[in-house]
DNA sequence: TAGTGGTCTAGACCACCTC
DNA sequence: AGGTGGTCTAGACCACTAC
């Protein structure tokens, strides 16, 4: 018999009656000093299962306020959609999307010239210290962290598109003033992974353990070359990736 | 000024010397009792630091072994190719990339009946109760484990395309034996989301805590009704998900 | 057998939230 | 003030790996 260790119990026993309805999402566990009673294990072991259950992403605990069981409100974004080749817009997609969902989204912005990351100057096909500008943008629904959006371009682009530096937004979209300068994007290349976030994304999206980040690197081409590379930090319980390939007439659209 | 607790500057300083190269990838970290000495805390106290370090994905520990820094090679699936429309094809994809890429690939395969999970019915637009064959697929690569692939085919489709339920791979691929009896995929649908696995996805993908699955559902298209429903959960320290949109000629192949 | 991490306890004190 | 979780300690014993 694999007798399983203590706070495994109490985490798995914790998991089942949550997943039951015992504890619906957003309301509370007992307190630690109960659990340890029922279970008869002392503080610190039921601490071990609880910390298991908020490393999942199940819970999440507050000083003072005990432990909450999570609750999700994906938000769907359609990538293949997004910036539509033929309506090409800039971040208006996602205050368009948000706001159609009934949410009230809010961001902060800000434009900076910086040396190309190595992954960015590889995209970009531009040496690895070459200037880039980097347009940053930090945002949130409903006042919560949602995502974190950084996209550079190249310093010939520049030279032709000097706007790009302007520390505010472009009305009419970064995508459409290129195009009238003659630079349109005719296609894009996509790169999604997943990881833990970094002590830095934990503290920009404010995710507690337990809750990984979706990375979404969108590198943009037009019949020449690469240029831009956009690389989005979502929070991977709030956000999901949707993209249509081919024809996909027959699909009831129910969402 | 803001301090830290001991625990968490053990973190930070071992996350520094992991990121600066102190320790490399595949090396391994000095012995809970060194760290304890080092930085004058009680063995719990350094135990939660490493903690911290685990769940992040950075390290792995091991009974008897130590701690050791996490190494991740990344498997790159492109998923605009993967079925493409012109060469259908089954999990032949999978094989064929991984051979390609000097990589040992296997798998272990069933087939059942199964009423239809919520999710799957909603996207195969069947009761939520009605039958469906089920083909799933658990793949290795070099042994370790990668992946975990579930395809929900409706019970309309069983009557057309018999061979669906034989418990054996279909030579030619599902793809291109649905299309030879005139159900042609002419479109998908991808979803792709994160978080952390359940228990039973920590066991099928052996991934210990700190690493995220990536889950990828695909639902086919024929030109008049969903035909599949695939639902893939990768491990997200091993796999990145490619898309390709537009016109990329100009893109580099340097991959 | 020696050294590593894994589990568990009992108790102390602190920080935060609610009343 | 009282209850909640957050931090930290000191020590015990177990399980696994290497030699």
């Amino acid at each position: 018999m694999n007798k399983q260790p203590k706070y495994r119990q109490v985490a798995d026993a914790l998991r089942r009656e949550i997943d039951n309805g015992t504890y619906p999402p957003g309301s509370r566990l007992p307190s630690e000093a109960e659990l340890s009673t029922r279970f008869d294990a002392s503080r610190n072991t039921v601490r071990a299962g609880l910390n298991l259950l908020v490393t999942q992403g199940l819970v999440a605990s507050s000083q003072g306020l005990g432990y909450q069981v999570t609750k999700h409100e994906v938000f769907k974004l359609n990538a293949s959609r997004f910036e539509n080749l033929t309506f090409p817009q800039n971040g208006d997609a996602y205050s368009t999307d948000v706001t159609a969902a009934g949410r009230r989204p809010s961001q902060t912005f800000r434009v900076e010239l910086q040396p190309a990351p190595k992954h960015v100057a590889e995209r970009l096909e531009v040496a690895a210290d070459s200037t880039t500008v980097l347009r940053f943008c930090h945002r949130f629904v409903d006042d919560v962290p949602w995502s974190t959006q950084a996209t550079h371009y190249p310093e010939w682009l520049v030279a032709k598109a000097p706007r790009l530096t302007e520390p505010g937004d472009i009305a009419e979209g970064t995508t459409r003033y290129l195009a009238d300068l003659g630079v349109t994007q005719v296609g894009y290349f996509d790169e999604i992974t997943t990881r833990m976030p970094t002590p830095e994304e934990a503290r920009l999206l404010e995710v507690g353990a337990g809750v990984p980040v979706l990375l979404w690197t969108r590198t943009g081409y037009s019949d020449e070359r690469p240029i831009r590379c956009t690389v989005t930090t979502f929070r991977g319980d709030l956000n999901q990736m949707n993209y249509e390939i081919g024809d996909l007439s027959a699909r009831e659209v129910s969402e």
